[in-house]
DNA sequence: ACCCTGGCTAGCACAGAACATACTCAGCTT
DNA sequence: AAGCTGAGTATGTTCTGTGCTAGCCAGGGT
């Protein structure tokens, strides 16, 4: 299972830990509200209100993490105005964020996959085929699936158990 | 940048948070010495002294975390003698570890793509081919790459600035 | 018999993550 | 002019993750 090296584990002590990609992401990303915003902004929520109530987070948290991901280049924060209202704020995925994609689903897949017995709530699937997406390790130079061929659906009729529950939502 | 849904963000207000695979991944593996374990894991860690050392946590975080991560499923641990020492212990993936894999290298992507001007201290390349990998949202049924294809490697030479990035990536 | 080493456990301290409740503020609607 | 709404800020508290220091135990080497 480990990974081959040149010899496993070879010089690898020689490299500084803070020089970790993975810490360093952590550092941005790596609190659980961070994770369930992000997701929130893939599934295509865009104001704080929407945030706080679909994460189920305060508004200070939200407040707060929302800022620091403006901050952190992952989300930006732009004017809107809708008819007879006053221009509020949005925050939408930037390049940085929608980067991110492969991250949540990998994350979601595997918690479908080994931390329930359903198949989980939603599936993400590709508009073009319906079928259901996978996040894979692979050769650089693959095809991949960007936010925008994607679809979620719900999941119906696999609620764990025999109990009805959202039914056709 | 939104995904596409049937109507955005149609009826999704409509299942549960607590629902959310996400958030249950999370739960599992939510922690940075959660993840960093797993990312010396599948480095080719196994020993405790290995892991604290190696990830830069102490003792005592080591313990509880890798004690949870047993618990949940996603290491083994297992008894291992060398000759000459009493038995000890040994902690490693489990199937289930084993598909964090992408999860683990999407953070990495991620954070060397975007955290950082060097292209990052370390490529994780396929054996076969010697390039990097990627992790990609790909439809069901592409090739994946799985932990015994991979290796690692140092990125000599690279340090931060006036290099090159990704390469023949 | 002793110490050393790997692999822990225990206790204390701190920072930050999250919660709850309450308050602000701008501008539109009434 | 008063209220409503979206988008926050302010305050206080609890919980958890992590760090530091120290101690423990088992078995082999000496």
């Amino acid at each position: 299972m480990p990974m081959e090296m040149q010899g496993p584990l070879f010089a690898l002590d020689e490299w500084q830990p803070e020089r970790c990609s993975l810490a360093l992401a952590l550092d941005v990303i790596g609190t659980r509200s961070a994770m369930l915003l992000l997701r929130e902004a893939f599934y295509g929520t865009t104001r704080f209100d929407g945030f706080v109530r679909r994460v189920g987070i305060t508004e200070a948290v939200a407040a707060k993490r929302l800022k620091e991901l403006v901050a952190s280049g992952v989300l930006e924060r732009r004017p809107y105005q809708e008819p007879g209202t006053r221009t509020r704020y949005e925050y939408v995925l930037t390049e940085m964020g929608n980067e991110l994609l492969p991250v949540i689903v990998a994350l979601m897949q595997w918690g479908d996959a080994h931390l329930r017995d359903d198949g989980g709530p939603l599936r993400i699937v590709s508009t073009d085929t319906g079928k259901p997406v996978r996040v894979r390790v692979v050769k650089a130079g693959t095809d991949s699936l960007e936010p925008e061929d994607l679809a979620v659906r719900i999941n119906k009729g696999r609620t764990p158990d025999r109990s009805s529950r959202g039914r056709q939502a």
